[in-house]
DNA sequence: CGTAATGTTGACAAGGGTCAAGCTTAGTGG
DNA sequence: CCACTAAGCTTGACCCTTGTCAACATTACG
């Protein structure tokens, strides 16, 4: 399950430009950066393709994942509005990157001497902060603590505000948590009964005790 | 179990200084950076403290790691002669380090502002692939994959040979792959029986079948 | 309204954790 | 040099959490 799409729909370049999310510093105006629209479920990069850009998200969302042989899919991370992803070491992309809703990502193509270096270095130590902060979740938590730890990221990551959307489906969430969706969906039900949530849709979370969460995540 | 030991013992400068690892490009001579002995299981910083260098380990073997407040550890990586650690988003540590065995650590004292970005990004950027790596690992694969995925690793970043040497106890290597000792002793003995490996020595061990080992990996 | 995709729930199995005992090795002191 | 001790490692028995498989419910969409 879970391979990544074959289709590639041919995203579309951006016509009005009225931005929120304002242009990476370091990229003036004068830089190379333009905005792509991404339909839902298609791929914005592959594994082994030559990473050429920096990518922000304008709009939507995005997953960034690895595969094994057999399909087994592990996503290291979810990217909302403003955020950035595609960060690689040698020149080539490791991961793939796919739009999880319908996306507006602004890609920034890399000098190929960067003299960005110093806005770029920031971002990424946060990238490795953050994905090393996960390492920890997943590999010492049980369910109910990375599950906890995944709604309040959402929650922060979305202002701050009770009711949250998930904008990707069980599926995202356990390649993410390093679980399958039987145990994403029994464990939503468990705070759903504890009083810790509640499910107004699938896709639509009231994080009713924030206190009780977080005091899950360790 | 796993706390961070306490004692931090006063790390002595070195004297001499036959170096096989080369300076960072970037630091030049002129650059601050010296040469510090840590002893065996000593901290080399702790999470919360101001980070003030980047390190590269010149001998010897580091941990680092973070802990949950129950003392569940994760091991984010190992770093071995020749490799930088020590990268911080914050200007602080969230993580802790700590010397495994008796080990030589080059601190380079990060220049309030980074005229050095540009060659500090590539590795921090390699550091974030291998973390997300990692990530595949603990995440999606099962005891047996984990374990073979540690002993090629550290096969490659021992030069290739065939037998090599584990720097770290089962703790640690238990902790790295999100497994408990336990578990990492008896794949340690399925290895063996399968005819896989041969543990020279607890510490010491000898690929047989690096090809059957790599498979497993995914 | 019908169908497919997505999500939920239950029964069962298995991989890995926990607890406990014994073994091996290294270090220490008589 | 050897005995004692402690730390580290291995192995076994048992159990629990989570994965697997299956059925069913719900939602989205044509």
């Amino acid at each position: 399950m879970s391979a990544p799409l074959a289709h590639r729909p041919a995203p579309q370049k951006s016509q009005k430009d009225a931005r929120s999310i304002p242009v990476l510093p370091g990229f003036a105006a004068t830089q190379q950066h333009q905005l792509v629209l991404y339909p839902a479920n298609s791929e914005i990069y592959g594994q082994g393709e030559k990473a050429v850009a920096l990518y922000q998200v304008e709009f939507g969302a995005v997953r960034v994942f690895r595969l094994l042989s057999d399909g087994r899919r592990q996503i290291s991370g979810f990217y909302v509005a403003g955020e950035v992803f595609g960060f690689e070491a040698d020149g080539y992309h490791h991961f793939f990157a796919e739009a999880i809703c319908s996306a507006g990502v602004r890609a920034y193509r890399l000098p190929p001497s960067a003299e960005v270096a110093h806005e770029i270095l920031p971002l990424a130590l946060q990238a490795l902060v953050r994905t090393q902060e996960h390492l920890l979740v997943i590999g010492r938590q049980n369910a109910a603590e990375r599950v906890a730890a995944f709604l309040v990221d959402m929650m922060e990551r979305q202002g701050g505000l009770r009711q949250i959307e998930l904008v990707m489906q069980r599926t995202d969430i356990g390649d993410y948590l390093g679980l399958t969706i039987e145990t994403v969906s029994r464990t939503f039900s468990r705070f759903r009964e504890a009083g810790y949530i509640r499910l107004v849709s699938s896709r639509t979370v009231e994080l009713v005790k924030v206190d009780a969460l977080r005091s899950l995540c360790g």
